[in-house]
DNA sequence: AGTGATCGTCACAAACTTGTCATAAATTCA
DNA sequence: TGAATTTATGACAAGTTTGTGACGATCACT
């Protein structure tokens, strides 16, 4: 899954290390600069999913590039966080106002910023946040009611997709078809244990695409798999 | 315009009208309540559109009604800010890994915990903020009552209208005709399933335009959903 | 009271899904 | 190899879900 991508506006050398290191730790494509004006470029150019704004860095001072972040369009609905000293109750309350979503004060602890920052990854790109399920190139999202291949979007019929669900929800088990009745179709279900393999055979249809290979296993006389591919 | 309606559940009753009355100057409905279990039978009964939540309150704790808050799907995505007393900064990271949205370590400033809840409410509410949303190629001013596509300004029914708006805070997202009915029309109203078909016909009618998609997109046996065209 | 807009419901048409079967293909094992 | 068992596939009719036009009721405003 493509990695959340965050700018990092912070002009101590130090503070920025240690973050970038922790966040790359975290699986985010971290993107530092000390310098307000290269920000608001690079911002611009590559549309970040997060930015993480020191209130005192050198050049354009952090709420002038707040401010301007949210004026560009492109980068208008992009959530901030900034940081400030201790004790600047004042400069939080205005950071807030012009448009930054939240607001730690130095000294912070790694963790708080990054449970910080997960907390809105969450809320604003869930499918980035481990609210859709990921087994080898399949991703759905079930919210959206969306299933993905290698980017393309799958068009399954409903029963497919409570299929898949299930299987995404259990990847690699083999189920037979009485357990897949009963799971997807419900336990007082009476449907023949045949009608399973027409629905698999629809949902492999459902999600074949050219050049992949087909992740859902047979296994004989005792049911069926969706692998990792 | 409607007043953004917030649950707060603390259990100190100095704090708690402490915050009532500063929510209410700023055009807050606030509910208070000092006891779990009788919150999160007010929040899946009415909804909020925030809840502020003590970490310790009598009966039910403050992480379990976190945790319950989200597990029922008509509180699911309300926000959540948790306050708790200085230095558990574990408590943060659970607090916030539970589903939390914010954390603020008492002793807080009113101002804060304000500003924080605008930010949130500015991000995930921005009709109740004063400002416009915008999906896809749609824009809408919900203090002007305006909807624009592509530059024309539509002209919406009422229930049309509430209906976009609703699709246009959570765009993506598939809501069941028994969702949109509670979104849309009010818990308690006693309306045929089958009547959102017909509203979303004339929604369907009310924003299409010459060489634009249709943005409402039917999700046969699940419901309807918005996409940014 | 009169006008026009909006609302909820219905009935029917259109579009799509579903479970089953018959038959073909694949696999197992003696 | 050949028979037996198991799975894959195409077709189809019944069933379900959604789209749409029409209609009377209601409401706001004149």
């Amino acid at each position: 899954m493509k990695q959340p991508r965050l700018l990092l506006v912070e002009d101590d050398p130090a503070l920025a290390e240690l973050l970038e290191f922790r966040f790359k730790a975290e699986n985010y494509d971290v993107r530092v600069t000390p310098d307000g004006d290269e920000a608001l470029l690079w911002a611009s150019e590559e549309a970040p999913d997060l930015v993480i704004l020191d209130w005192m860095i050198e050049g354009t001072s952090g709420i002038e590039v707040c401010r301007r972040l949210r004026r560009d369009k492109a980068t208008a609905h992009v959530p901030i966080v900034m940081l400030t000293a201790r004790g600047a109750e004042d400069d939080m309350i205005r950071g807030l106002e012009t448009g930054a979503d939240d607001y730690l004060t130095k000294p912070f602890s790694p963790r708080e910023l990054i449970a910080r920052v997960s907390a809105i990854m969450r809320r604003i790109r869930p499918a980035l946040a481990g609210e859709s399920i990921t087994v080898g190139d399949l991703t759905m999202d079930a919210t959206a009611h969306k299933v993905t291949r290698r980017g393309s979007i799958l068009a399954l019929g409903p029963t497919e997709f409570r299929l898949l669900k299930f299987f995404m929800e259990h990847p690699g088990r083999v189920f037979s078809r009485g357990q897949l009745l009963d799971a997807v179709w419900g336990t007082d279900s009476d449907i023949e244990l045949r009608t399973v393999d027409v629905h698999i055979r629809r949902l492999r249809k459902g999600i074949e695409l050219e050049g992949a290979p087909d992740p859902v296993r047979t296994v004989r006389s005792a049911g069926y798999a969706l692998e990792a591919v």
